[in-house]
DNA sequence: TTTATTTATGTAATTAACTACGTAGTTTTG
DNA sequence: CAAAACTACGTAGTTAATTACATAAATAAA
């Protein structure tokens, strides 16, 4: 701990929950790879929802991953050329797409269960600390939702 | 809470650390504009960095704040343009830069410390819950520092 | 029933980080 | 002391997200 942003506190916050973002990123590729899975973390959120939800359009994906709608294309495209999903018109509104998983996908998630489990398991134990990390972004959400970071600087 | 990413517990723990970094940041940026002080959140490592050791390397800023040594010299150059930092050849080794602070530059942290007194009362307002989110991160560092989340997973 | 508004999707341009690579000094080694 | 290895910096290209804009279909309103 010798860097002065580890020890600027509280101010550069944002700053460590993006490397710690990033970190467990990289490593959740790095075990998709050892248990030779082809996948890549980023896809989890896309393809999670539509194991739990599995007709969507475009727009209700978006909606529940937190993206934009672009950036869910952009995804889509990519699980597309991996024929983990595919899309149909919807034909009671044809401005929408309906996206769901292929057999392929499908048959993707199964293998990656185990996997899957073997990551909560050891993220588990990583963020299981006197302060839980989980629980921590929880509660700061919550905390936002009734009373910004903007609105509690300004009111100051 | 209707998304199902929130619902996907730990699984998704990255995407909701970006989730959250990206909120704080938009809101800092917002908090800098209704005070009137022209600065991004995302020059704050560097120049805080700046402030508690004035004089450093490109390199050394990068070790110091965590980052790559292009992402830093790409903020350099931005900072450079706002006249807020400066650079001169080392003379004991002619491939190094040294960067400090300008007048101008040591004059803006001037004017946002109250920023920052009223950013840091915020977020510790914000994050001071059950669990609290810093020494959530730090622990949760400290844990990936003796053995990282790919060791763990790849250990069961 | 036109017209206006809203919704769904898509594209383009931007952003903020990264890795990979190249070059020029500096230090170490045979 | 010449060659090899290392270090510092810079550029180019990539990535994963964004915002802004455009278009077409559906819905609401005049």
């Amino acid at each position: 701990m010798t860097n002065v942003i580890d020890e600027s506190g509280i101010l550069a916050i944002s700053t460590r929950l993006q490397r710690l973002s990033d970190q467990l990123r990289k490593d959740g590729l790095l075990i998709y790879k050892a248990n030779g899975i082809e996948f890549e973390p980023k896809w989890f959120p896309v393809v999670y929802t539509l194991h739990l939800k599995p007709v969507l359009s475009v727009v209700e994906i978006a909606g529940e991953i937190g993206y934009s709608h672009p950036s869910t294309i952009s995804l889509l495209k990519e699980l597309e050329k991996q024929k983990l999903i595919r899309s149909k018109k919807d034909k009671t509104d044809e401005r929408k797409r309906l996206i769901q998983l292929t057999e392929k996908g499908k048959a993707l998630i199964n293998d990656m269960q185990p996997v899957w489990n073997k990551m909560i398991i050891a993220l588990t134990a990583l963020t299981d600390t006197k302060n839980n990390l989980m629980k921590a972004i929880e509660e700061v959400e919550q905390q936002m939702k009734s009373f910004s970071f903007f609105e509690r600087a300004q009111q100051l």
